[in-house]
DNA sequence: AGCGTTTCTGCAATCGTTTGCAGTCTATCG
DNA sequence: CGATAGACTGCAAACGATTGCAGAAACGCT
């Protein structure tokens, strides 16, 4: 069917070996057949049989990708970053979609292996830790956006804490001081992480934290408007809202159009993540983002050296953390009229009063 | 590393063949045997090579699944759609991105055959017909939501002349007369055939069709931003707009928050393909759903027949149509205080002077 | 018992590469 | 001119499975 390396061999009457030699460029082969021999394979169109290659060197130039889904718009980008890196290196991306669903990942995770791949980023789900573990030894692995406890492997992570804080400062320093949240359920690294960073931001300033603003739960659009309701129920309303979580700010947005609540004026709302139709969306909603290009940069980076590294290597390094921006849009404003705020940033003014506010707050419970 | 053939054969003390043979079942050996190897290999963990197999078989049981891009919802459906079927049938799906640009269309499509894989599933570019055409000679090649001209692939399409005529129909029941169409590139299929469907629909409906109504382009957001103000500008502006193309919605919805134009109070609008966020919007976006999640199946479908059929087939039938879906949620109203239009649906009424009509409206120019 | 069938098993070749080892050639040096 | 190193090249064995062919065992039948 096909051209094989033999029929290049044959029709510059050499040996297979020498053909591959000359081909795959290990050098031993003289200037002169290495050029002949190129030239002939290009003729005849020849193209290295990858499954004859991966039988005997064990490799097979695929590298998988394995995700929750492509609806959320962080994987979406990663999943194009991820191909497009791997691609560049020769590497095929073989995207798996596990649905969050622990039997599924386990599933995949074994079928992957068997077909031999040679690395593999993976969003754990959490709950096959020994499984991944015992493949490790297999294969390098790096783990995305999710930390799985049971394992050592090395992970790539967003900076929640600094993302969430990040948000509420600047939300504190428009001076908001009533801020609601919406986040993530707490058995979740990022749902605690963004928690803290909000809290962090909060008593930085000065500001008590009250239970009352803060709601957490496994989310969906629908969850995110029944906390946005709930919310904006308060006999005293927050008069920002900082919806950590992905899923839940459309459930939000709904519920603030359906009471007919003007943002920024009416109420400044910041989101976690970016969406491509947020910036469309009037007015532009302002988001924390939190750098799913570069997470997906940095996990390829790292799954690349220790393909290199050949299974020596575990140099230390566990855990990376990608800073998360601050993206100003419109759907965030000013309500203090005291200070006028002229110039630049307002500075943070974490000395005003701080500690003794601080044993005011409580800590959150959710 | 792994345990192989030999190893559970020689466990069994049995020859390789032998065990080969009772695992893979193909019916020439004992009961007993076939019983006892199962239950060895259960117990050594041997999972059989799919590459050694593959190199000898000529099979990887890989499947391709090649789209633009993963921002358009419908890919993402698809995908997921495509992943689910193809691992109940115990394939891998490898998705690859091709970003619209048949460049890396055509180089991933080498690679792919490199890698033998045993079907691929294709949204074409329209530029590699004669690649595609060769390579259907290799392996099994269903195209999805385009068709490339240049070739006689099977192909399964989105029914779109249908779908903008449903819409425009839609439209029209409830009075609407000026309906704006901002649609894509004409030289698209999808572009060309959307368009006929609402001229279609305009036909029967006895009214003429307005050129200036129908505005055409290679859209990115931007570009549904002006066309949009460009209708809205007209003298006698639209009472709805279809936008039947995914991009340029974004770019409509925020002419229209900008200009504070309320829908469907001042305005209908109706969109072409779903995005999760429309059913959330408010008001919630009614829309033309052009079936991802049927394409999808039936492009499995038709790749599985194909890929039993093993080379034969061609059995005629070479383009498949999807149903389109009319969803109406809350962005399109009844503008005629003339008909209640208390008995169900109203009825189309292509009888009434549709003739006369029918040579008044000159075709678009777009 | 002898023979033909049927049923199972094993040998060995094969898929298309890579790679250790040994052999061949050329050139260089004494 | 002969020896010898050095540079290429070819042979053949892998890699882990599948599969045609032929031999062996078991079985039924006359």
């Amino acid at each position: 069917m096909s051209v094989t390396l033999k029929d290049v061999a044959q029709a510059a009457r050499v040996s297979v070996s020498t053909a591959s030699r000359a081909l795959t460029g290990t050098g031993l082969t003289s200037e002169r057949t290495q050029q002949r021999l190129t030239r002939i394979a290009r003729e005849l169109g020849y193209r290295p049989n990858p499954i004859a290659r991966g039988l005997k060197t064990g490799q097979s130039r695929l590298v998988a990708l394995l995700v929750h889904n492509l609806t959320n718009a962080s994987f979406q980008v990663m999943a194009e970053v991820v191909q497009a890196r791997l691609k560049a290196m020769g590497y095929q991306m073989l995207l798996c979609i596990g649905g969050d669903d622990p039997e599924q990942e386990s599933d995949t995770l074994t079928t992957l292996v068997d077909h031999r791949i040679d690395g593999l980023i993976v969003v754990p789900t959490g709950k096959n830790g020994t499984q991944l573990k015992a493949l490790a030894k297999d294969v390098p692995i790096v783990c995305l956006v999710r930390r799985d406890d049971a394992t050592d492997l090395e992970t790539v992570l967003a900076d929640d804490p600094q993302g969430a804080y990040l948000g509420t400062r600047h939300l504190i320093e428009l001076g908001h001081s009533r801020i609601g949240l919406i986040v993530g359920r707490q058995d979740t690294t990022s749902g605690r992480e963004r928690l803290s960073g909000y809290v962090r931001a909060l008593r930085e300033a000065g500001i008590p934290v009250d239970d009352t603003l803060i709601l957490a739960g496994h989310f969906v659009p629908e969850t995110g408007a029944t906390c946005c309701r709930t919310l904006l129920d308060l006999p005293r309303p927050p008069s920002a809202i900082f919806v950590a979580n992905h899923e839940a700010t459309l459930g939000a947005l709904r519920v603030i159009a359906e009471r007919n609540i003007a943002i920024p004026d009416d109420l400044s709302l910041l989101c976690y993540e970016d969406m491509p139709w947020f910036e469309w969306h009037r007015p532009a909603i302002s988001i924390v983002d939190n750098g799913a290009r570069d997470l997906a940069n940095l996990a390829v980076d790292r799954l690349l050296q220790r393909m290199d590294a050949k299974g020596n290597g575990s140099d230390g390094v566990r855990e990376y953390r990608v800073g998360a921006r601050l993206v100003k849009r419109d759907s965030c404003r000013q309500i203090d009229a005291a200070p006028p705020a002229r110039s630049g940033k307002p500075r943070s003014s974490p000395s005003r009063s701080s500690a003794s506010k601080l044993s005011a707050s409580k800590s959150a419970k959710v």
